[in-house]
DNA sequence: TAGTAATGTTAGCAGCGTAAACATAGTATA
DNA sequence: TATACTATGTTTACGCTGCTAACATTACTA
């Protein structure tokens, strides 16, 4: 057992990574990273500030896998057509929100001041600008200011749908909005369609 | 100085929801809830078996204020079209986000399982009840399908247009997504305008 | 009026984030 | 090569937290 380890920082990172996503980032300590890491209590302090800082580590890798995931699917190589990229990157979008639903919910917590984390700020941003690419092959010729305005639309559309569709909120209502929620959750591409035309 | 206080639990819980818009949910203890009503610590556990159950009913009122403010705002009393009201419920839906965004994250965050607290999970369906009823009343015949996936998409763009509006995320593009966002907040009336017909 | 339930307080537990002091190992310089 | 310095680990300790148990006081009810 070596007094220094060699390579902390990225194994915390790690280590907070598995369990946030295990238990929720309001259920993982400090002290628990270490302990999953085989460290004592206050060895992530050589390396991080404070468990904000970490936490942001964490975020900051989720968006980049928020990124990767949305930029595969909107891959040009790819022969299909614009529209088509368009949906798999929502359904993409969806599908990052839903399969790593408490590293998703870190991303987007207020717990995590962007202000003060500019790296994680420009990385959330890098994933915003996948979404502005193929909107902009959707829509050629289009005015920067309805771009601006079609991308938030979209981009809130998809961030309140994963929230919706996790059962933060799960409505029954007479009108069966309810299963209408598992109409949109079985069907989203046909409902992201939609929503580009309608 | 009474021993007992006589309205305890509803003095608690106002006490938590002025700290929660105070300092937001993960800053507030139930020591701190406990101080400012002038009653011993552990005192709130005689009217709350766990802090989150207090949380609960913090998060419950401000789905009740919410509900309310769309009622109000798509009040058939008043003279003005569906539509009109239609849009004023979306602008009610977004004040109320950014005017009371500590309590409105609390509502939306993941340390309340709704599905613990059934009674909060109704209070949040009263909210999107009220979606239900205007765009019914905005789209006469239509079908129980379509009316399900319309709610969905409006009340996932208002939540998600909260989201990104306060600043979690305010990308800063090459193509200006960043000031069409202020253009957004500025004027979210004729945003949500062109969402209803885009 | 006596007994019981409701509602308050006090004391104390383990877990938390964090700071300070100390120990060890690697690196640069003489 | 010897010595200083820096980086990175550990130990200890502090105040805060949610929560439980034991006890005190008041209100209700038979």
């Amino acid at each position: 057992m070596k007094y220094h380890h060699g390579n902390l920082k990225e194994e915390l990172i790690s280590s907070a990574c598995k369990i946030c996503e295990a238990s929720g980032h309001d259920h993982m300590s400090l002290r628990s990273i270490a302990k999953e890491a085989s460290v004592s209590q206050t060895a992530p302090y050589r390396h991080f500030k404070t468990k904000e800082c970490l936490l942001a580590e964490v975020s900051k890798r989720g968006f980049e896998e928020l990124t990767e995931r949305l930029r595969a699917a909107t891959n040009k190589e790819s022969k299909a057509t614009a529209k088509d990229r368009f949906l798999e990157m929502g359904l993409a979008y969806l599908e990052f929100g839903l399969e790593k639903r408490k590293t998703y919910d870190l991303m987007h917590s207020p717990v995590i001041d962007k202000i003060e984390f500019p790296e994680l700020l420009d990385t959330a941003t890098g994933a915003f600008e996948e979404l502005v690419q193929i909107l902009k092959e959707l829509f050629p010729g289009i005015s920067e200011d309805s771009l601006g305005k079609k991308c938030i639309k979209f981009w809130a559309m998809m961030h309140g749908l994963v929230g919706l569709l996790d059962m933060k909120i799960e409505p029954e209502t007479d009108t069966n909005a309810g299963s209408a929620m598992s109409v949109v959750k079985d069907d989203f591409r046909s409902f992201l369609e939609e929503s580009l035309e309608i």
